[in-house]
DNA sequence: ATTAAGCATTGACTTAAGTCAATAGAGTCA
DNA sequence: TGACTCTATTGACTTAAGTCAATGCTTAAT
């Protein structure tokens, strides 16, 4: 896949139009990081920060004893080392690719001017990330929902207020919903059946329609079913 | 407690320092909302965000036939609106304080000229933003982890790898760490007895402390004990 | 020192949900 | 049309984890 096209799929970029992506684009250095080669050490001069653009990168420190201490596992779309951008001059931990991997380098002072010059990119990128923060937080708040049947609800209805209509359109297969709740596809299928079975909705593929949206709501909030 | 001390709580100014936060603070208007009011509806114009201080704001949509469709319940530290800023010059959705709620108005203009003055400010932004994104991202696969010895292992390891000591302090009670985890306090007694008879951890009150990082690890993987 | 309050642990029991395995549909290709 | 593959469903069984209830342990206050 083009750069461009990676870039515009990351959390930096997502809600920038054509043009912005291209001044974004611009200022990037694109690069391959084969699996295990070193990224940058603690310590070294830190210019810019990373977006990760395919595979998997490891950020660690080492301590005295030789130990190493893995900080985060970073996976595509995800920005890495911005915290250089605004803590110092140097980076403050080890980064080494696990996989195969490639990401958009962005210089510290060409991403400053970028900004300037252009302030909508950089509210636009704010709105973004916000958006998505808000979505990821309904995701921790529906997964720790005990049952099975109170995330399936929470998420239909979630959906169904999200289009404004009370049909669902599946675009990935059972299993991926299942596991995007938190569970396996057969415990999924068995309660779809059971909320098919008591009228409350109506499942046709990968078509889902809510018959009854009150119903649903109370299976949300823990009623048994 | 002072507007800015909520303000520099928030998504948008927790990585600020000082001068920053006044900076950004200098061009907010700060708002009370009592439960019940509508703070826009839809349709309305839009000259800025919000950044939700303390209580509960709805946004919905409303259909023809009069049906309200919940597309988000705001909670405090959230940006809200910030479509508005990039989609057009109308807010998209109608508004409604759930609760007694206050929060910060971001006037456009304003804060794109800030934006452009201060450029490292957006930086800082997507910068505090990107490191929450990477925290929650976490979360939500520790979530989904089945089981929960292996999402407490997963914590564990996590939590000493970023203090990159083997022991960890609990700055909360054990519930709410139970909580955390998607579970209950019991389950959560349970299973640090476990590990801690098999000597992986040894716990004392809310210090923990990994005497076997190896097998937690595998533990964390999915291994049963 | 004694009581009270809050947090943590343990046991007995129940139940939701996972595993394994078989079967059924749907869609695709030759 | 039939064979193949991928996805979904269903049943029988097992197990992890939740509920309820009792008890223990700390800390703080009188």
């Amino acid at each position: 896949m083009k750069n461009i096209e990676l870039l515009s799929r990351t959390n930096l970029c997502s809600g920038l139009d054509k043009n912005e992506l291209q001044a974004v684009a611009s200022i990037a250095r694109f690069i391959d990081i084969p699996s295990g080669k070193t990224l940058f050490f603690e310590g070294d001069p830190a210019g810019g920060f990373f977006v990760l653009l395919s595979g998997r990168v490891r950020i660690y420190k080492a301590s005295p004893d030789g130990k190493e201490y893995t900080i985060h596992i970073i996976k595509p779309g995800q920005l890495f080392a911005e915290a250089a951008i605004f803590k110092g001059d140097k980076y403050p931990a080890n980064c080494v690719a696990a996989d195969d991997s490639s990401a958009a380098f962005f210089p510290k002072e060409g991403f400053l001017n970028l900004l300037k010059k252009y302030p909508e990119i950089s509210v636009k990128i704010i709105g973004s990330m916000a958006a998505f923060v808000r979505d990821f937080t309904r995701q921790v708040e529906e997964l720790s929902l005990k049952e099975v049947p109170a995330r399936l609800a929470s998420y239909l209805l979630y959906r169904a207020e999200k289009t404004g209509s009370n049909s669902i359109h599946l675009d990935s297969t059972k299993a991926e919903l299942a596991n995007r709740l938190g569970t396996i596809s057969e415990t999924l299928s068995r309660n779809l059946k059971k909320l098919s079975d008591l009228n409350i909705v109506v499942v046709n593929g990968r078509e889902i329609t809510i018959k009854d949206g009150a119903r649903l709501n109370q299976i949300a909030d823990g009623e048994k079913i």
